[in-house]
Parts: C-alpha cells; structure tokens; sequence
DNA sequence: CCTCCGATGTGCT
DNA sequence: GCACATCGGAGGC
C-alpha cells in the first residue's frame, strides 16, 4: 500500500485492503481522502492539536468524534506532509457475532456501512487514537489479494467545503457501500481555468 | 427525493 | 460563549 504516496493513490490502494481491530475482520469498500493544507474539507487544513496527527509519519490511525460518532482515518503522505484516508465502509469477513453484538439488530451489509457505523462495527474508539496500523498493534490494515472489482469514484459525503472534489473512493455496486450525501449548505469551489 | 434533529467535541471569538 | 461538524436514523413528500 502506498501509504506514503499521493493521497489519492492511497485511497485506491485502501479499497480491498483487509483491517483487523477489536476481534472482528472485515474488507474495506469504501473510503475517502482528505488532502491536508490543500484541501478545505480536510480537518488538517489548519494545524490544530486534533489535526497535529496527520502532519506526523504514515500509518497511524487519526480517530476523531463527531455528533457522538466514532471515524477512523489512515495517516498518509511522509513525516511532515499532512493527509488521511477516512474509512467509511467494509464487508465483514470475519467476527460477524461480535460485530453484530456492537452493532444490534441490523442487515450484514449494514454493520460497517458508514464512517460510524463502520467504527462501532469494529470496536474502534477514541483510545485507537495513534495506532500504528503497520506495526503489529490492536489494529492492523495490510493489503489483500486483488479481486477485480469494478472501482467507482465520486464527490465526498457530507463536506461543505470543497464539495465536488471527486475523492470518494468505492467498489462499484457493492451492498455495503453508503449511499451519497451531499451536504445540504455544500458550497461551489471555483474551477481552475 | 428531501428535511429535521439528537448528539457532543473542537476551534474560533 | 457559540457555530459548526469527514454522522445516522427517522419521517415527510
């Protein structure tokens, strides 16, 4: 995986990647990348003490809380370069009782379909904050096999800012990928040329 | 399709 | 203090 690549190829490489945490294993089919200083949408647009972990090395998880959601990012771009992939859904492959458990009474393709849902399905909270995905620790993403399906690309889900950028990443017609949202006050970004 | 709203932390003033 | 957010479920049209 190029973790340390262009963002963007990051993403690319994410889709189909296999991440282990808290018990359950499941592949990943949806996410979205976050350009740092670049890219208005990204939380490291600014250097803030919640953002300080994405301007720091490759491979580490940024965990962050929103509306009482859990979302969990892969840390991109080398030492000093700020960027992330959020990842927003997966299929689970393994430890569907223990997701389900997390997850109550829903269809399999939902367990991990959305960014919260998809860190409630895999125990991820606010103490994963800084694992080392790469390193052997409590959660591990590491490249699967490559299985041909069809990838599909489109606007990102729920950001105002930067609202058109095509920086959503999915395996085309797949049930637990979510469905689009674009945020209701999204705002136009001017067209280079 | 759309709009509302609970939920709660972060960052700006 | 306060606006707003990488959300998600429910409900209306």
């Amino acid at each position: 995986m190029r973790l340390d690549a262009d963002v963007l190829d990051a993403a690319h490489d994410l889709i189909g990647a296999v991440v282990t945490a808290h018990g359950v294993r499941a592949r990943i089919t949806e996410v979205e990348a976050y350009a740092g200083p670049a890219d208005p949408a990204s939380h490291a647009f600014t250097r803030t003490p919640r953002s300080a972990i994405m301007f720091g090395p490759p491979g580490r998880l940024y965990v962050y809380r929103i509306h009482g959601h859990c979302c969990a990012n892969i840390v991109t771009g080398v030492d000093g370069v700020a960027s992330a992939v959020l990842l927003r859904s997966a299929r689970i492959i393994d430890g569907l009782d223990v997701a389900r458990s997390r997850r109550g009474a829903v269809d399999e393709a939902a367990l991990a379909r959305g960014p919260g849902n998809l860190a409630r399905a895999l125990g991820i909270t606010m103490s994963d904050l800084g694992t080392d995905v790469l390193g052997g620790d409590a959660i591990d993403v590491r490249a699967a096999g490559k299985r041909g399906d069809r990838m599909a690309s489109g606007p990102r889900v729920g950001v105002r800012r930067a609202a058109d950028r095509p920086w959503r990443f999915w395996v085309a017609d797949d049930p637990t990928v979510s469905a689009y949202r674009r945020h209701p006050r999204a705002q136009v970004e001017p067209q280079p040329g």
